[in-house]
DNA sequence: GCGACAG
DNA sequence: ATCTTGTCGC
């Protein structure tokens, strides 16, 4: 059982953690089949210290939800831009946990090597928890792009220090782009074309859009805490 | 020193 | 991230 707890932590100790972490990441095309892909997400409540997190598993290419893993944590480290994983990968792992079975592959709402130490939360949880991972993220942190072409489908590179970490992905017609990023055993090709596969009629992706309706619903109380199969 | 800044 | 009313467009 691997606990995470970062709550002692300084950012300059989490940094030098994203520097250890880095040399564990695996960039490289996908090869294993996608049958289950999740997504995990986090919610809470405005200067609240309680994190509600959520992994939503679904069945692929279907997009049909087969259950979901909810668990509520304390957690002291604030938001940071660029430290984001600090304050959410605990409550996640305690929801991966929780996971009677493990999907193939784990869309994380944020970015993955599009980071400006290359580690963002869907490589940082990648690496810990030894899974394949991609980020797709509402907003750029780091690097450059030139907008995709306004018809869904279309991307453009993400670059950073001339290196290409991501793409812009414009999900539907005429709606601003999501950014995504491997985070570990993925490369940039093939998590712009299965996130593309994820698109249903919304413009996050379902595994995204899915996990955040559903930690939310618990954060309201809505649905229990622990996993409920659907 | 000045902006930019995932959730 | 969360809260919130109204407005625009398919």
């Amino acid at each position: 059982m691997l606990t995470l707890n970062y709550d002692t932590l300084t950012v300059t100790a989490a940094t030098q953690i994203q520097k250890d972490l880095r040399d564990d990441i695996v960039i490289q095309a996908r090869n294993f089949p996608v049958n289950i892909i999740a997504g995990a997400d986090i919610s809470f409540n405005k200067f609240s210290t309680t994190v509600y997190a959520g992994i939503i598993l679904i069945r692929f290419p279907e997009l049909i939800p087969i259950g979901y893993s909810l668990i509520k944590k304390e957690v002291l480290f604030p938001y940071v831009p660029g430290y984001l994983a600090f304050r959410e990968a605990s409550a996640l792992m305690g929801a991966w946990e929780q996971l009677p079975l493990k999907p193939d592959l784990l869309v994380v709402d944020g970015h993955g090597i599009a980071h400006p130490r290359g580690m963002g939360i869907a490589a940082h949880f990648g690496v810990l928890a030894k899974t394949p991972a991609v980020g797709c993220a509402k907003k750029v942190l780091c690097g450059k792009y030139e907008e995709p072409s306004s018809e869904k489908g279309s991307s453009t590179p993400l670059i950073f220090k001339n290196e290409v970490v991501g793409a812009a992905l414009r999900a539907k017609n005429a709606v601003k782009p999501v950014f995504v990023s491997p985070g570990y055993g993925m490369d940039v090709p093939g998590t712009v074309e299965i996130i593309t596969q994820c698109v249903g009629r919304y413009r996050l992706p379902e595994p995204t859009r899915l996990a955040h309706n559903i930690v939310n619903r618990f954060r309201l109380g809505e649905v229990p805490e622990g996993y409920t199969e659907v």
